[in-house]
DNA sequence: ATTCCTTTTGCAACAAAGTTGCATTCCGTT
DNA sequence: AACGGAATGCAACTTTGTTGCAAAAGGAAT
């Protein structure tokens, strides 16, 4: 577990830190997205809020995690599945996100292509879905 | 004009005031979406930022504007062309944010109809591409 | 036009979220 | 062990969003 954890900083070139292994952590064991919010009621008095904000624009950056938006201004980021370089995601899933229990899941559906106007061109699509998951839902 | 504002606000029951007018007026002469802050900025003196806040909730209440998430933390707002009623949207068209001139527009394409594990249930469905609009992709 | 009641607004105070600069600490390498 | 660059913590600050309450405005009735 740790080695994982280790080998993924290591192959972006970032310095192996406490705060980038805990947060790293926490994506692994989460089963869905984390909001900036969540990770810090997570680490407590861990480390400062600042470097989790460093930290998630850094996983961002070199593509070990996205961000899924949402209808409520609130950011929520995951771990790449797919392989995402630095500046080069591919993160073409579509997302879940459940009103009831607050989860956002990351599904295996890939997005549709959209039509669109001529002379637009895409470079990324969101999918995001609302409602109730398969837990909440019975 | 001013009569087409007018009606839009008797017709939801509400009463009219000149924020309202004001930011609906906005929404009609504005080729995009709009955010908080487009209002706040647009408006300069004219009423108070509290208002805007409330303003844009009851509209989105009353069905008046929709919603659009975007993948940085700023909702934007959009008048709504279908017939969408007081707690019932049906603003299922895709949306396109221009990352070069930044504008959002509402898209006539419709949504897609997207598979789901079983057990999930959808509620809405939002479908934002992003990358360079007919205007600036040239 | 005046009155009366309800809704909306503005203000203030506050809370939450995000940013920036800089000194200190830590990591990886020599 | 020592060094240099990168990451962190802290403080100060800005921006964004929320809440309560008194004043003002809107709409309906007289
Ligand atoms: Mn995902
Ligand atoms: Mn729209
Ligand atoms: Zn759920
Ligand atoms: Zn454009």
């Amino acid at each position: 577990m740790a080695d994982v954890i280790n080998d993924i900083l290591k192959r972006n070139q970032l310095s192996v830190t406490d705060s980038r292994k805990k947060i790293l952590e926490f994506f692994h064991h989460a089963d869905g997205a984390l909001a900036h919010a969540d990770i810090e009621k997570m680490s407590g008095e861990s480390f400062d809020r600042v470097t989790i904000y460093r930290t998630l624009q850094t996983f961002v950056e070199k593509g070990i995690i996205h961000t899924i938006p949402t209808a409520d201004n609130s950011v929520k980021y995951a771990l790449c599945k797919d392989e995402c370089a630095a500046g080069h995601h591919h993160d073409d899933h579509i997302h879940f996100l459940c009103d009831d229990c607050g989860t956002t899941y990351c599904l295996d559906t890939h997005v549709p292509a959209v039509q669109l106007p001529q002379g637009f061109v895409v470079k990324r699509t969101d999918v995001v879905v609302s409602g109730k998951c398969g837990k909440c839902s019975n």
